[in-house]
This record gives structure tokens, C-alpha cells and sequence, in this order.
DNA sequence: TGTATATATTTGAATATTAAGATATATATT
DNA sequence: AATATATATCTTAATATTCAAATATATACA
């Protein structure tokens, strides 16, 4: 019996993880603009988002968990920014190859 | 009062639908194995994930619900591929922007 | 027709995600 | 200290995901 191909599911579990808390539109939208404004409050996002506070805080949560931002409190106000380069240059990719091209 | 920023999260529902349908390792294996491969049978993939016969079944009826791949019956196997060359790009673009420099 | 093989579907249990409302905490200002 | 503002946490209910086991279907072949 002849294996076609061998790949590992496990190695892709840290992908997955990155894709699940990417994977929600709310969430895309937060990324997607913090990819281009640098840094936002929660505040702001709210008014985006038309969302309940709780709602985007817990959003918030969730993508710091996955390291894909983080949160640097200033004074009254936590401004978030996207963790680190990879994932803004991810992200971008994802975003821009899907919003691409829609002729 | 002033807005910051206007974007609208229904615009990314479709992108977190087919996010979701990705984020799970096996089904980025099967996906990432098809980008390479063109095309697989069901039992192929079985080896490659060491999965059981019905949670692949079930992860493929996921990605073709997403129109990620498409099935065609060839006798008694049925042969999977990417469904179109957007979805191929997009997913290749997450791929190997994860996995490179991971130095 | 009967049987083997490949794949899909159904079902059920465990777990996770989501959203909303209520409450809590941290900081700032008076 | 009291109050206001920004954000987080907890709780609950609704919904979705996951996997495995059992069963069903479709095709091929004897």
C-alpha cells in the first residue's frame, strides 16, 4: 500500500488558532483598520463597529489572547495596535488578495 | 462628536466565513496539500491526517459548503481540488506568509 | 444479483462561540 | 472623597463546532 502524501495537521494547529480569532467580522474589521491606522481606543472602535461595548471589548480580548494585538493604557484610554509586523503583513495579505480583483 | 473612522463589518462576512472554513488544522492540511497537489481522493487524505473516515468526509463537506474545493466522482473515488484560482492564491498567501521567516 | 470499496450522512455528546446585560475596575477630575 | 469616563469581567442563553460510531449510498466487479 502506497502513501500519497504525508503532512502533519498538527503543524498547522498554530495557523488555525491565528485564522479562528481573525475568522469573525467584527474582528476582521478592528484588524483591518488597525492595519492602517496604527492605533485606535476602544471608543473608536465602538463607533466603527456599531457594536455593544461589551461586545468589542470582548473582541478586544480575544485577539490580544492571540496575540494579535496589543493594548498600551494611556491615561483614561487603552490604545490598541497590531502585536507585531507578521501579522499586520498576514493580515494585509488575507485582506487585500480577498478584496482584490473582485471584477 | 466626531467619528474617527466608518467601516462597515458586514463587508468582511464573507472573508470570516471562508476564514472560519480554514481555521482548523486538518482541513489547512487538506487545503494546503490540494494548493500543491491539484488533485486527491478522499483515502488519500486519510493517510495524510490519520484521521477517522468520517471526520475528513465531514471536513471536506465543510470546504466544499465554503466553495473552497470541489468534488468530482471518478468511479467509485471522488477527487478533490481547489475550487478556483482566488481561493488557491488566498490560502498560499496565508500559508507560506505563516511558515516563512520563521526565523 | 451479491459483495467489496469509497464516500457521505445521521445522530449524539462534549465543547466552544457569540451577544447582551449587569457589574466591576482603573483612571481622571472636581 | 465623590463622580464621571473608559474599559473589563461575569453570567446566562442561544447557537455552532467537533468527533466518533453507526448507518447509508454509489460504483465496480465477480
Amino acid at each position: 500500500m502506497e502513501r500519497v502524501y504525508k503532512t502533519d495537521p498538527d503543524s498547522f494547529t498554530e495557523l488555525a488558532e491565528l485564522l479562528k480569532a481573525l475568522a469573525h467580522p467584527q474582528r476582521l474589521c478592528i484588524v483591518k483598520t488597525l492595519c492602517e491606522k496604527e492605533r485606535l481606543n476602544v471608543g473608536d472602535m465602538q463607533h466603527c463597529l456599531g457594536e455593544a461595548q461589551s461586545a468589542v471589548s470582548q473582541h478586544l480580548i480575544r485577539l490580544k489572547a492571540s496575540n494579535i494585538i496589543v493594548g498600551k493604557r494611556e491615561g483614561t484610554n487603552i490604545y490598541y495596535s497590531i502585536a507585531d509586523p507578521k501579522v499586520r503583513t498576514l493580515a494585509q495579505a488575507v485582506i487585500n488578495e480577498f478584496f482584490s480583483d473582485k471584477e
